[in-house]
DNA sequence: GTCTATACCCAGATAGAC
DNA sequence: GTCTATCTGGGTATAGAC
């Protein structure tokens, strides 16, 4: 189906050089077509753009972190919250098209409002807050020391794992996706430990 | 003097709307000269582009953290250092100029390569090694535990900055400067505290 | 649904008068 | 050193034949 090669294409060269350092004619080269054909498919440029934004956004928001039922599992310790949402997060961009879309994400979130507020309220604020919850929770159940804060811990918890993710798809780029993936669970798990090691209750 | 005119406002400009967001002709109508007289004073749009990034780069490069006397100060202990690193790069960043281009070097980051290594080996790598020279050298001197691996302690330590930095240019932009340089300064001292608590050998 | 042909626009850049 | 006028090229998008 062309309408779908048209889509792959354009994910493809858009992640890497952006948006507007693709042309139409560049993508209709790369499909096999001529560029009034796009015009069969899409109404326009802008439309390909939407179309991918909205695929990305329905994969990421589906099944969001389950911390919902954290007192439930409170007990199981703060490892078996931390593997939940990092697998959630990892295993969406297992597919080769959601890690494209996220380096996509980072370059137009500057200028492009709808990324920008997606990649606020759901990459950043939605997890943080959850963190936050999750903390205040592991406070009154005595597990961390009731003096920390909470906001300053998940975020000195989270932004360790955000930075990687834009140096691996912008600073490093291209580099290596699976071993990125690898090194990441590897680096977040050191970094949590030490994190949680900071202010866990001493049970001597 | 004209061509300082054009500078300052294609700074102000780019910044806003990254390279191939602003055209020569807006530049000329900023500056209130027509467009064909830029290249009076700039052989080509490039031109420009280079002559804001040789700025900045010879602004950050001047007087580098001063991590080198290490050993010399290390009973200073660690606040020493954190603020020594902090006050240096915050002192550039002072300069309403200097911010604009940094947000200018995270939009570019991505297909530039120019700004990709600079980001990379001067703002990331070099600071990065600095803090593993002196982890190592607090590990040799007991300061801190020995099994610890500096250059995670390094990268979780560094890494939560560099993300307030992106957060602050490109996710929250625009936001005010001088109360985002207010609450860099605070939250990374928190966060270097509770860094530095999860490593540091008792003292009973 | 794809093609050719083309309209239209705005970009970077140059020539040459003043 | 600035101007007017212009060139050239690439971009998005449309019309209409097949």
């Amino acid at each position: 189906m062309t309408k779908n090669k048209i889509l792959e294409v354009s994910i493809d060269l858009f992640s890497k050089y952006g948006y507007d350092g693709v042309s139409i004619r560049q993508i209709a080269g790369e499909v096999g077509i001529r560029e009034s054909s796009i015009y069969n498919h899409y109404p326009n440029k802008q439309a390909i753009l939407n179309s991918i934004l909205n695929y990305y956004v329905e994969e990421m928001v589906s099944d969001e972190i389950p911390l919902q039922q954290a007192d439930l599992n409170l007990d199981r310790g703060f490892d078996y919250f931390y593997n939940a949402g990092c697998d959630a997060f990892l295993s969406k961009l297992e597919e080769d098209r959601m890690m494209k879309i996220t380096r996509l994400m980072f370059i137009e979130s500057y200028h492009n409002d709808e990324v920008r507020n997606f990649l606020k309220e759901h990459i950043i604020d939605a997890p943080v807050a959850g963190w936050i919850e999750l903390f205040n929770l592991m406070k009154s159940k005595g597990m961390i020391q009731k003096d920390c804060d909470a906001r300053q811990l998940s975020e000195s918890f989270f932004y360790y794992g955000m930075f990687l993710l834009y140096e691996h798809f912008i600073v490093n780029y291209p580099e290596d996706d699976e071993k990125f993936l690898n090194d990441f669970l590897e680096k977040t798990k050191n970094h949590a430990k030490m994190i949680f090691n900071s202010v866990r209750v001493q049970v001597v």
